[in-house]
DNA sequence: TTGTTATATGTAACCGTTTACATCAATAAC
DNA sequence: GTTATTGATGTAAACGGTTACATATAACAA
């Protein structure tokens, strides 16, 4: 590989000449700066990253760490980031996290020494204090997505989760259903905390009661949806309906349910929420929220490089959650109301 | 940031000691290690990593390059490749390629000035030639994902696109089709004219002429798929079975059918290949080709650590594809054959 | 003419590591 | 008791860029 001094040589100038033609950050007379390109040209010449970043102290790097790699929900907001980044001619660096602590943080060591730019970070396992802690401790930018943290405010790209999980209830309780069961995510989570809300909010506005037995905690994972229906079921309080936290959880509610001689949404509804790809494809197709991960992705770049810069943040930072209607849910005529559901529920028992 | 010259400083000792202890290559006493370990620890010492590679000539980075970041196809192939990276302690470099040369180029340009260690490339838009030439340029190894060039057989992590074509045309034949069409990718890739050989193949093997009227070429995009059937309808040469280059041609084509009045599979029969995550769950539910991506990205990873270290490769570069059959085919009996159904296509247009 | 200013270029220090080589003490070999 | 050998450490030169500073030349004003 070709250095900067070889060029410098062939061109009969001085290394720092050519860094000055390469960056073009000082006059340079023409025909020098012809000869300069020309050597570049036959040597194929292409600067040395690592020590241009050693030297100014930056890489042009974004550094993005995900939960996982696959799946269609960070597949699509790292597709959307990565063309956004490059469109702000940097590069995007992506480890995942592993829904792990300690792969989160190794992950985040790691960018940091490779001197990122700024980090961007879809993280499950760490606190709001870890990265509290971690902003203070480095003072390379941060972006948080998809979760808020109020100590970070200026760094956050979110979406309201309790706007979300009011949205979808509420459109159950105008379905004509009273008896709404709810399957949430971990609650140490905020987001899931926050549709849990947004479910009772809905629910109190509508003038339904709250009931215990009819919310449980679960994982955001398929199977965690089936088990949930069935510690659902065993606990012998009806219902018509079910608010789940993930469309993943939703699939297995709904298969769970099959299994227990209930379809869907003959006999109960069931809703999930993120929208994924699938989530349109499935048979029913799934009533869901849907989540704008993808405009988040480039919202996300965009405030990264502004941070890195030192501009004034004008990316947008916070996202409105949008109903999906899907086949999942449909309208109870209030005559057939939901009472032969309820027989059904009890002889199922 | 603190350096290493800090942590020296502070531990008493030179930068030589200290960087023999994070490095553990050469005998440093117990009570020195000792020292420079606190010292590192007090500081909250970070190795600059591009300073290390740098000076080491490597950067512990694979580079790789896909078409996009999206999708289920890319999705699982990085994945594994993520992890597989990280098992062999190292990391992953990701850009999209954006299935267009000059953004392909720019990529691996961009990848080869960070000093990775290994190009994993999953590229559309290069030429064989251009990637022969890539190779003899570069000393940095490159190992090709999902595409099979004969001057670069020891880089090459590739299927059997003609084996999987056969597979997919002869459980047709079994279910006793006579009349198939096929929807190519592009001609121009290898892949599409392997899959298109292996179709020939079977019914060259079953007895069954090949017929032109009966084979299009498209695009790989759901779009193309619905726009093929279009053109095989308008030629009005009769056929019971579509076999599409891809699952997202199938699901257009499907589409379309559906629109001319067909159903799938009472009908026609249409295939996919890929078996994308989405196969499974759409109705009728996709006879198709899996693919091992995941397996071949952890295969590409491996190799490419082995020949970024001169180890003899020991990773298995060529995979099988499988037939994987769902609802979109069903076994027709001898009797009612395909004649209803000709007749049916006859009356359609 | 002389002093001032702007433009074009070169010199060399620096960024934070690694590592060849040198040094020195302690141990082993004869 | 001298000489290798080994182990622990230090010195300083790379790696390939950037950039503050110095210098030389040309243009311009007084």
């Amino acid at each position: 590989m070709p250095t900067i001094r070889d060029v410098s040589r062939l061109a009969n100038v001085s290394v720092a000449t050519v860094s000055r033609v390469i960056n073009a950050n000082q006059p340079v007379s023409a025909d020098t700066k012809a000869r300069v390109v020309a050597a570049m040209a036959e040597l194929g010449y292409q600067p040395n990253s690592n020590a241009k970043a050693l030297a100014t102290n930056r890489s042009d790097i974004l550094g993005m760490v995900l939960g996982d790699l696959g799946g269609p929900f960070f597949g699509d907001l790292m597709a959307q980031a990565e063309e956004e980044t490059r469109r702000l001619k940097r590069h995007l660096l992506v480890t995942a996290g592993g829904h792990s602590r300690d792969i989160e943080l190794e992950a985040i060591d790691f960018l940091l020494r490779r001197q990122v730019d700024a980090l961007m970070l879809h993280v499950d396992s760490l606190t709001d204090a870890d990265l509290y802690e971690l902003s203070t401790k480095t003072d390379t930018p941060i972006v948080l997505i998809n979760r808020y943290v109020p100590d970070l405010h200026a760094h956050c790209i979110h979406v309201n989760n309790e706007v979300g999980g009011e949205l979808i209830t509420r459109h159950l309780i105008e379905q004509g259903h009273e008896a709404i069961a709810c399957i949430t995510g971990p609650l140490y989570k905020g987001d899931s905390r926050g549709r849990l809300q947004g479910y009772r909010r809905a629910l109190e506005q509508a003038g339904l009661p709250y009931v215990e037995q009819r919310v449980v905690e679960s994982d955001y994972m398929e199977a965690g949806g089936s088990e949930a229906i069935e510690r659902l079921l065993s606990r012998k309080t009806p219902f018509t309906a079910v608010v789940c936290g993930n469309d993943l959880m939703a699939f297995g509610a709904i298969r769970s349910l099959r299994l227990h001689g209930f379809s869907v949404p003959q006999d109960i509804d069931v809703t999930g929420y993120d929208d994924i790809v699938l989530s349109s494809y499935v048979e029913p197709s799934l009533t869901t929220i849907h989540v704008p991960i993808g405009a988040m992705g480039v919202q996300a770049a965009r405030l990264a490089v502004q941070l890195a810069t030192g501009q004034r943040p004008t990316a947008q930072q916070a996202f409105e959650p949008q109903l999906v209607v899907r086949g999942s849910t449909r309208s109870r005529s209030s005559d057939q109301s939901s009472q032969p559901m309820h027989s059904k529920f009890v002889q199922q028992q």
